[in-house]
DNA sequence: TAAATAGTGTCTCTCAGACATTATGAA
DNA sequence: TTCATAATGTCTGAGAGACACTATTTA
């Protein structure tokens, strides 16, 4: 016989990059434990469906971007006995990846939801241990951009040089030579695809436009500087 | 009210280096399900222990290893709701990193444990989606491997630069060019730490023994063949 | 002595950081 | 023409791969 100890959900770290900032999607909690604090979005995950599909739904439910347009992958779990009020509730964080105000926002419910800086946001008082959880999640986006292209799933479907670069500067919050960078990521094989294409949408020089190319890995990584 | 909608256990994939070869510790299963066939060691999570506790403890049972003489880390959660035939099973999955035969091996309960070199066992018919959590973790130890100290995990108190090597050979399968190795990690700042001593347990000339250092992450990383 | 393993040195190529220069649009 | 931004080029130093050589033990 199978013992039911606890209940899972999933929580969710939807960062964007937006004006220059990157930002992580708070909800006002409406409901106790902890109304009025600011939260993660989140569920109970439901019967019939995978941890993946949970994340999946709420990340729709609260963004409304469509399937499979933003990067979404397991953060970690966190089951702490005491992290909730109300008994064992085990979350398995996500963390997704958002193009720049992918839909105003507004969870389906009546709690109100921003974008807020993650630095301001860790600042905040948030509910549970949502502050552990968006640390660990701030650090992996950081981590992640070193070795893999999604920095550009902060971008649109096509994007300059410097917009990418807009993208990394602000998620490490360094600012990164313009000239080493676009070497860089231009002679990284597959990561950038020109379009053929130019934008003067920035000022200045026509820019060309660039979509994501299939590499998984980048070798060797973006170096994060310091 | 708090709905319990899942039984939340913890799973562990042990990881020794041994005879030169990347092993991990499978148990044969006792009892249905899966009766018979080889699984990873692990438990219920209890009502009033963290994940990470509930991972050591399960670590000390299966290893006899003293606390805090191995590497544990979370490795990711898998919930998939077919994955176990009595219900809705969400386990979660930690790595332990300890040294070559750390004790015989055997667990409290009469189920048989084995170091099985990490190739055949991802040959075996393994029980729940065992398979695909060893694939993952062997994945993470690799990448591990590369940006931070824990090779040294795998060996005693204090080592010699071979006897790490052998570990970054076994673990990549890949030789490595000693000269370059000893290179690299003597002059990697922190890593290794002499101790003054030396040993002869390896033939040849007198090694130095070295014990860890206390660096977090390789800057620069280690890299990988290929 | 030879065999085995440990440890040092050298050369080359890749690549990141620093920074100058040229290119191409809009106001 | 001026300004803003894009793109290319050059120099230097850190560090990885390849590989020769020297050092210190046991048999």
């Amino acid at each position: 016989m199978l013992i039911l100890n606890a209940a899972v959900t999933v929580d969710l770290l939807i960062f964007t990059v937006q004006d220059g900032e990157f930002r992580v999607l708070l909800i006002e909690r409406a409901l106790d434990p902890f109304k009025g604090s600011w939260a993660l979005p989140g569920g109970f995950a439901l019967e019939d469906e995978t941890l993946a599909d949970a994340a999946e739904r709420e990340l729709v439910e609260e963004t409304g971007i469509r399937q499979g347009a933003a990067h979404l992958e397991q953060l970690a779990t966190y089951g702490d006995p005491g992290r909730d009020p109300r008994g064992r509730v085990v979350t398995v964080a996500h963390l997704a990846l958002v193009p720049g105000l992918p839909t105003p926002q507004g969870g389906s419910d009546a709690k109100s939801a921003s974008w807020i800086p993650v630095g301001a946001a860790l600042k905040k008082r948030l509910a549970f241990d949502h502050r552990r959880i968006l640390g660990d999640g701030i650090e992996r986006a950081r981590a992640k951009l070193e070795y893999s292209p999604l920095a550009a799933r902060f971008c649109e479907e096509t994007f300059t040089v410097a917009e990418l670069r807009g993208v990394y500067e602000a998620v490490w919050g360094h600012e990164l030579d313009p000239r080493n960078f676009h070497r860089k990521v231009t002679t990284t094989p597959d990561f950038l695809i020109p379009t053929g294409g130019t934008t003067t949408r920035n000022g200045g020089r026509p820019a060309q436009l660039f979509r994501l190319g299939q590499v998984e890995t980048l070798h060797p990584p973006m170096l994060r500087p310091e």
